[in-house]
DNA sequence: AATCGGCTCAACCGCTATTGT
DNA sequence: GACAATAGCGGTTGAGCCGAT
């Protein structure tokens, strides 16, 4: 599997976007898509690589992008589906509308991670933190119910990747979901439900995407969608 | 006013996955 | 099946901003 280097060093472009360049990217998208991006520069008069073109459209120019502030809903359902996917921020950002992967990891670590830790929390495994010190004050800022509602996730996290390995000791997983990177919106968005259930028992993320997400790219990275399911059955 | 340090976020880099031949 | 081309993902970087000193 031979590797694509980044960009030829050939003359092209690298660093922030000017407004023009902005402008002949979204020019040539809104007439002809994007089609091939490693062909798009050229054919749009960029002197950029296709790679980075499509980056400055993902994270940046496409029109479906809400940017700004996160809300608090969204805060929480980051929170919460990091807590169920890791660090996939691709998977994570097919639960939250119009932000970007890119976003939602800036956003991870230069607030959340942060707070987390604040609060006691370690954000990897989003557990209190063994450290003594820090689980004092775990036990005397975090509430009750934030804990407990932490071991819930958790614990259903494990039960459900228990349930799916035993099944799949059973049955095989089809083809389509073996291999890793998994195309579902239907089951997509039947996470997304139960997410919103999850979260509107819990009194947060109010507002989940109730569609797919807009996402005919929803894929759910390495989480296969039952277990997904499974989890935000829970 | 100068400078220092922390923070944010757009963009880059290196890698894997997927698709095509 | 082997290989190459391309797309996409996640980690990291660095320029610019802003508040503190």
């Amino acid at each position: 599997m031979g590797r694509s280097p980044y960009c030829d060093s050939s003359g092209l472009k690298k660093g922030p976007w000017t407004p023009e360049e902005d402008h002949k990217l979204l020019a040539y998208i809104h007439q002809h898509g994007h089609g091939s991006w490693r062909a798009l520069p050229s054919k749009a008069g960029l002197e950029r690589c296709g790679k980075s073109c499509r980056l400055r459209w993902t994270n940046y120019l496409r029109p479906d992008i809400k940017r700004g502030k996160f809300s608090l809903q969204e805060e929480q359902a980051i929170e919460q589906l990091h807590a169920l996917l890791g660090n996939r921020w691709s998977a994570i950002a097919t639960h939250l509308p119009k932000r970007t992967d890119n976003e939602i990891k800036n956003y991870w670590n230069t607030h959340l991670k942060k707070k987390l830790i604040k609060m006691g929390i370690d954000p990897i495994t989003h557990k209190p933190m063994k450290n003594n010190n820090e689980e004092m004050k775990v036990k005397s800022n975090m509430n009750n119910s934030t804990l407990s509602h932490m071991a819930q996730w958790e614990t259903a996290r494990l039960e459900a990747e228990e349930r799916l390995a035993r099944q799949h000791k059973i049955q095989p997983i089809p083809s389509s979901s073996s291999e890793g990177r998994v195309e579902s919106p239907t089951t997509s968005s039947t996470a997304t439900e139960n997410c919103q259930h999850l979260a509107g028992e819990s009194g947060v993320a109010d507002d989940l995407p109730s569609s797919g997400s807009g996402s005919a790219e929803s894929k759910n990275y390495g989480w296969p969608d039952t277990i997904l399911d499974e989890f935000l059955r829970f």
